[in-house]
This record gives structure tokens, C-alpha cells and sequence, in this order.
DNA sequence: GTGGTCTAGACCACA
DNA sequence: GTGGTCTAGACCACG
């Protein structure tokens, strides 16, 4: 499980270290159940402090990804990661359904997440 | 074409209404080509200073929705708004299948923004 | 009665360990006077240590739930369990008042706990 | 509005801010739409850290009751805090009801949190 | 040893 | 001037 952050990115630190350990549970790099890196750990291993590690963790718990308890860590949720093999398939026809139409990324995000047919 | 903000959304304003504008378009409620309000005008109907919704238009002309023309408003890209009937019906499904699968939304948008297979 | 916890539950061990005793004596699974499983046995069954479970009978005894007997186990305190079920029905009364009020059970707690009238 | 905290009590003080709001918005002493005082103002006024503040503030966000803004300040939710009157009273009554069960306000409390009938 | 709370103080983004 | 982010570092609660 590589984690990394790029400075250049323009987003909140708490959020690129909550993207980078979530793409590492869609992909599968930490299966359901597993432990991830003790916060401080991955604070260090980041370069970044303890709290901004907890943030993410902590909004990563209310999108149902994770579980955080004190003093048994951090886990991947069991019922969240079940198969995000197929759904990768589908978001990756959908995407370039859409780049072939001249739809960007950012515009097919917001249809995903704004729309309420 | 009828665009409102939601008191409890905690997200900035500007983008509340970049969200509200980029809806309309994706819904098709402004055709390609179609002049979108004049930002005075819709300032004063959603009750926010003109630069909110200026800075709302710049980033969907940033995003390749809009294209503005100085003196004489916003107009809906062609290239952009070809054919977004389609992608909703895709998107509906690729939703469905994530909720049935228990990923929430916020998840899927990230397997699409940050996926790079 | 049947006890399980929930790992997608924030709350420490003991607290949860704790709701769920209660919930069982709420719901008149366990009659008054009757003994709670042991301990021991509870704390095999759930996966967790001993003096978790012990920590949750602590507290439901100084919440007056419980009695608790050197050796003997833990029973359902008589005068607590006097008449649940007429309070349920009052209960469930005010939360369905509360939800079509738009007040979440959040707030309804705290009006039960803080208001001092 | 009369805020303030007991440094007896054993809650984290976060939680205990958002009590004391809660409980003035629940008491009706500020109103809907009605501005709470800023972050910094509150801090300095419970001799408590910012973060703190706004750690309550966005706990009561998430539940409903505030709307946060960048640059707008915190203001009381309109729809959550319609009727909270005729609510006060059928809460006095069920507590009434309870103690004389001998049922205590925290089972009370954790009938109406933990139910799902 | 884990996550969680709290502080003091700096700086940023929004309006 | 508002809430939000971030840091460094202390201490607490849980298991």
C-alpha cells in the first residue's frame, strides 16, 4: 500500500490523504478487515501532522469506508469494499463513454453526485 | 430553468451555484448555445454578490461548460453538451449498481476522478 | 436474547456492550429478577475481553439496571423494570412527533437529558 | 443566550459546548435564521481553545440544528427548529412518567436512542 | 500503542 | 471578519 501526496495539489492536505488511502481500498491494496497504518505512522511516513491523518480518517469513516477505534486502530469496513472490481469497469466504460463525447471528468463527477432523477 | 441553493449545504456559495448552473445544463433545461442568465440577474434572484456567480461561471468555463463572451453573457459550449441524455441513463445504472453494492456515492466519484488505469 | 455488536459503531466496546444489555432489558427479553449471561460467557460470545463486559455492567448498575452479585451474576434490577413496555409505546409516540418535526432523535436525547424545567 | 460549562463535568468539553448551544436553540433563546456568536467570540467568552468551538459547531451542523459558513458566521437551521415547545412538554410529561416508574433519564434517554421498532 | 481531545498560534479561503 | 486548515506537542481513554 503506496501512499503518497503531491504539494502541487491545490486541495486541503487532509483531503489528498483521504483520496490516496481511499484509491488504496478500491484497489484492493487493503482488504476488508485489514489494519491501516497507525495514524502517526502514516503522519510520519507523509511528512505531515498526526491530526490531518485523523481528519481523513475520520471523514473516511462517515463515507462508511472505514472503522477507527480507539486503541484497536483503523480497518477497512467489511461491507464497504465488498467488489469494487466490476464497478471499476463500468466507471472505466463510463469515462471513456464520456471523453468521447467531450464530457469532462469533473462534469460526469458532478452527474454522479448531483443528479436526483 | 430554475436554480436555488440549499441553506444547509456547508459548501461555499460559488460553487452551490456552479453545482445549480451545471445541473440545469446536464438536465438539458439550457440547450448548447443557449445564453445561460446574466450573472447581475441571477446575483439578485439567488440573493449573493454578482462575483459569486462570476466566480461560479469562470470555473464551468475552466471545466469546458461555458463559454464567455465579455458584454454578452454566458452561453452553454457546443462541443461540451452533446449528448448528456445518454450519460445520465449510464450514470443512472453505474448509481444503481453502487448501491446495491453498498459504495456510496462520494466513493464512486472518486473511483472516477482518481482512478488512473 | 440475543447480543450482538456492531463494528461500524464508533462508541467504545464497553458502551456498545452496554446499549445492547439495555436494549434486551427494554425489550423485555430479560424479565426482572432473572440473571444475564456471565460475564465470561457474554465476553466469548462477542469476541471481547472480560473486563469490557464488566466495565458495561458497571455502569447499567450505577444507571440502577442492574444488580450485580459477587459470584451469583447479574440480574435485572425489579424496581427498574417495573414497565417498560407503557414506556416504549410513550417513546415511540414521541419520536414519530420528533421526525415529523424534522427534530432528529439526536436533539430529542438531549432535550430528555439537559432541560431542567 | 447564556452559554457556559462545568469543568466538574467529565464530558469532553466540545460536547459540552454543544450542549449548551443545543440547549439554547431547544429553549428558543436564538431563533431560526439567527446568527450564534462567532467561533473566536465564544472561545474567548468559555476561556476554551477556537477549535473547540468549532469542533461543537460542526457536531450540531451534522445533526442538523446549525448552518456553517466561511465568512457567514453560524446561524440556527430553520427547519429544525420549528416546533421545539409542544415538544418540551411531551418530554416533561414522559420524564414525569419515568421517574415515577423509577426508570432513570439516561435509560430514558437511551429507549428513545436505541429503539428500532 | 491506538485513536481522541485540547491547546496556542499561524495562515488561508470565502463573502 | 467569518469558518476552515494545519502545525507541534501534551495528555487522556480504550483495549
Amino acid at each position: 500500500m503506496l501512499i503518497t501526496i503531491d504539494p502541487s495539489d491545490a486541495r486541503p492536505l487532509f483531503e489528498q490523504v483521504g483520496s490516496a488511502v481511499r484509491l488504496a481500498v478500491i484497489r484492493g491494496e487493503v482488504s476488508p478487515g485489514e489494519r491501516l497504518p497507525a495514524a502517526r505512522d502514516l503522519a510520519e511516513a507523509l511528512d505531515v501532522n498526526v491530526n490531518t491523518v485523523l481528519h481523513a480518517y475520520r471523514d473516511l469513516r462517515e463515507e462508511g469506508l472505514l472503522e477507527l477505534h480507539r486503541g484497536r486502530g483503523a480497518t477497512v469496513s467489511a461491507h464497504a469494499a465488498r467488489d469494487f472490481a466490476r464497478l471499476r469497469e463500468q466507471v472505466v466504460q463510463l469515462r471513456a463513454e464520456a471523453s468521447r463525447l467531450g464530457v469532462r471528468p469533473a462534469t460526469l463527477a458532478a452527474m454522479l453526485t448531483e443528479e436526483t432523477p
